[in-house]
DNA sequence: CCCGTTGGTTAACGGAGTGTTACGACGCCC
DNA sequence: GGGCGTCGTAACACTCCGTTAACCAACGGG
C-alpha cells in the first residue's frame, strides 16, 4: 500500500473528517489548491484518483474536476463529494466525475467508495508488500524479489521468510519460529529451523547477510535496533 | 425516458420508498422475487439494469447478483442497496456490483445514481474484452482465443479462466476458487479444481504455460509483475 | 430413449519439499 | 590448548502434494 500512488484532494487543506478517514484508510494523498496546483505537484508516477469536496465553493471544485479531464491523459477515477442540495448540480456534469457521495459522509461508505473506485477503474487494489531494503515480499502473489531478481521459494521457505520479515531486527528463538511459523504444535528438531534459515540464505546470496545468527539465542532479521 | 428498457428490482414487491422514487423519476421497473423469475421474466429489449435490495435478506441478494453477472450477457449496472452495517460484505465482492447507495435512501441521491450509472454504462457499448498476452476472452460471445486461435471452452473451464485472468499474479487457494467461481458455497472435493486447472492447460496448449502452480497454496495466473 | 457432452470424484503415480541425522567447523570458558 | 557447546552444511529418507487418467453422474438434444 505504501507505494501506492497518491490520491489527490481538493481543497487544500481538507477538513478534519476527511483527512482522518483517508488517513485510517491507509492512503496516500495530497491536497492542492488549485488546478494549477494539481499540475504542478503531481508525482511522478502521477495520481491513483481524485477526491474532490465541492460542498464548500462548488464553483472552484467543478472547475478543478474539468480541468483535470482535460488532460493529455484525463485523470481517472474522480470522486466528488456533494451535499445533498447539490444532487442537481450532477445532472449536467456527468462527464465530470466517476462517482460521488453525500457530505457529510460515513467513513466507511468513503472507504468503500474509494476502493471500488479503484477497483474498477483497473488501478488495482492495494498489493499488500512487505519490504526490507532490496528485499520485497508479495502477499498476494507469494513472489519474494531481492535486488529486482526473483527468488524461488518454497512455501516453508516463503512463510518463514515472510515471519522474520514482519518483525525485522527482532531474535527469535527455534522454539519460537517452529511454534509460529510451522504451528503452535509441532514435534520436531530445533535443527529443522537450521536447515531452513541455510536454504534461505543460500538462495538470498552472500552478498546480502538479512539473517543473522545470535549464538546461544536464535536468530534475527535485518538489522539490530542498536545500530549496525 | 418511457421508451426505456424497464429496471429489474429484487425483491419483489420492493418496499414503498423504493417504489416511489422510481415512479416518481419516471423509471420503468419491474420487480422479480428470484434469479429464475429474471430470467423467465426478462422482456424482448432485455434490461436496463438492476437494483438490488441487499440489506432484508443479504445472501438471496447476493445469489441475484452473481445469477444475474453469469448469464450469457452478464447484466450492467447493478446497483445494490445496503445497509451501514454491510458495508464490509461489498469488499469481497467487489465484481458484483457497479455502485452501491446505503439505505435508508435519499430519494434524489437514488435517482441521481441511477441516472449517472446508465449513463456511464450506456455510452460504452464497446464489447468487454479481457486480455493478457495471448489470451483474448470476450465476455459478450462467451468465446476464448489465444494467439488468434480459437479455443473450445466449456462453461466451467471458462469461468474459471476468466476468474483468474481477471486477476493476473494473484494466488488463489482452491477453496477460494471453489468459492468465487463456482459460487456459493459449493461442498465438494477441492481436487476438482486441479482436474479443471488441468483441462484449461491442456487446451491451452503447452506453450502457454498462463497457468502456474503454486505448491501448498494454490494456483497463479500469468507471469509475475516483476519477473524474468 | 439413447447418445454425446460436461462436470465431478477417485485412486495411482511421480516428484518436489521437508525433516532428520551425521559430521565438521567455529567460538567460548576454564 | 583441551574440552564443550553451538552452528553450518550436506546427504538421505520419507511425507505430502499435484498431476494424470479413468470412471461415473447429470444433463440436454435429437
Amino acid at each position: 500500500m505504501a507505494q501506492m500512488q497518491p490520491l489527490l484532494v481538493y481543497p487544500d487543506p481538507p477538513p478534519p473528517t476527511l483527512v482522518q478517514t483517508l488517513d485510517l484508510a491507509g492512503y496516500r494523498w495530497q491536497g492542492v489548491p488549485s488546478a494549477l496546483a494539481a499540475e504542478r505537484n503531481e508525482p511522478e508516477e502521477g495520481w491513483a484518483g481524485a477526491l474532490i469536496l465541492a460542498d464548500a465553493d462548488p464553483e472552484g471544485a467543478w472547475a478543478i474536476c474539468r480541468a483535470l479531464r482535460k488532460r493529455d491523459l484525463p485523470l481517472k477515477p474522480l470522486l466528488v463529494l456533494v451535499s445533498g442540495g447539490q444532487l442537481s448540480d450532477l445532472e449536467l456534469r456527468e462527464d465530470l466525475y466517476d462517482d460521488f457521495c453525500l457530505t457529510p459522509f460515513h467513513p466507511k461508505e468513503m472507504e468503500a467508495r474509494i476502493k471500488h473506485l479503484l477497483w474498477r477503474t483497473g488501478k488495482g487494489t492495494r498489493t499488500e508488500l512487505v519490504e526490507y531494503g532490496p528485499l520485497v515480499l508479495n502477499l498476494e502473489t507469494y513472489q519474494a524479489v531481492i535486488e529486482k531478481q526473483p527468488l524461488d521459494l518454497t512455501y516453508m521457505e516463503y512463510e518463514l521468510l515472510k515471519f522474520l520479515a514482519t518483525h525485522p531486527g527482532k531474535v527469535f528463538t527455534r522454539e519460537t519460529l517452529l511454534s509460529r511459523v510451522w504451528g503452535y504444535e509441532y514435534y520436531g528438531g530445533a535443527r529443522t529451523v537450521d536447515v531452513h534459515i541455510r536454504r534461505l540464505r543460500a538462495k538470498m546470496g552472500e552478498e546480502h547477510n538479512l539473517i543473522q545468527t545470535v549464538r546461544s539465542v536464535g536468530y534475527r532479521f535485518g538489522q539490530s535496533r542498536w545500530g549496525t
